[in-house]
DNA sequence: CGTTAAAAGTTGGCGATTCAACTAACTGCG
DNA sequence: CGCAGTTAGTTGAATCGCCAACTTTTAACG
């Protein structure tokens, strides 16, 4: 016999959901209207900004961003397209390249970060109290351990 | 000047972006494996077959599943094709068409449901306390419920 | 060493999503 | 009535993501 979820938790279940869908959309296209980034471009900027000579070995962004590397390897096609990015080859191991942030790119981020921490902030951070927000996010942290995800 | 997120808060938010992302692939991908579904083909089963008659008119049906009309429009393009369900016209709006569950789409549900419920358990309901569960669909429902969404 | 397996990354095709443009039918109102 | 504006839904092109196949280089080990 399946084990069904019962009335309040198939509430929970698709407000979650729903949230998700909605708040991934909405954050996607503040993104993109106002500065023609889709998250995902947004995602690779912040973490190239934060690495070491602002440069990532394509495999380790492709983890870091929850990519797979045909997918990676697209978007860097279209960033480095856009000018944001470079590829550059690895010289000790002549399989690898590094992604680059270019400055084209870095001004990009710079000019993007304070909108979206707004978007996030009016969204989701300032519409929950303190409490709740540390719940989702320990609930959430939760759910990633037990998948094997490792928060970078 | 931007009021960014504290180190804390960043955590949390960079946790809520993964779990979403991970779990709403996983989800996809057990369902895709097992019963050859898109998470999107099982939510339209599942609005079809609690509505009366086992139908409803398309914006309905994209309005529920947060879909806007193209997509929906595609996605019973390929439901219908794969037998799942049918368009009949409505007679009183010669605009309108309802989308009709078929038999087959009926046992497909059926087949499915319960190892889709057996999926979410594992990945989320049974994994969480129902403190924790029950904190994430508060939280998301005040989410929701900021950005004017309806929780049909 | 030499062979074999694994890792890094790319490519192309296909399925899914979006956007803008479109047809057809309904509604409101002078 | 008759026309203006809105609503229902579809279509096609362009973009994005996934998968499987592929090349090149590195590592393992007998």
């Amino acid at each position: 016999m399946t084990n069904w979820l019962d009335e309040e938790q198939q509430q929970h279940w698709r407000a979650w959901i729903a949230a998700n869908a909605l708040l991934t959309d909405a954050f996607s296209r503040d993104l993109q209207e106002a500065h023609g980034l889709t998250l995902a471009d947004y995602e690779i900027l912040v973490r190239l900004s934060e690495s070491a000579d602002r440069r990532m070995r394509m495999s380790d962004l492709a983890e870091a961003t929850l990519s797979s590397r045909s997918r990676l390897s697209h978007q860097i096609d279209r960033m480095e397209q856009a000018g944001f990015v470079e590829r550059v080859p690895c010289t000790d191991d002549k399989r690898g390249f590094f992604a680059v942030l270019t400055s084209t790119g870095w001004n990009k981020l710079v000019a993007a970060a304070p909108f979206h921490v707004g978007s996030v902030r009016d969204r989701i951070v300032d519409v929950l109290t303190p409490e709740e927000f540390a719940a989702l996010g320990r609930a959430s942290k939760r759910l990633l351990d037990h998948m094997g995800a490792d928060p970078a």
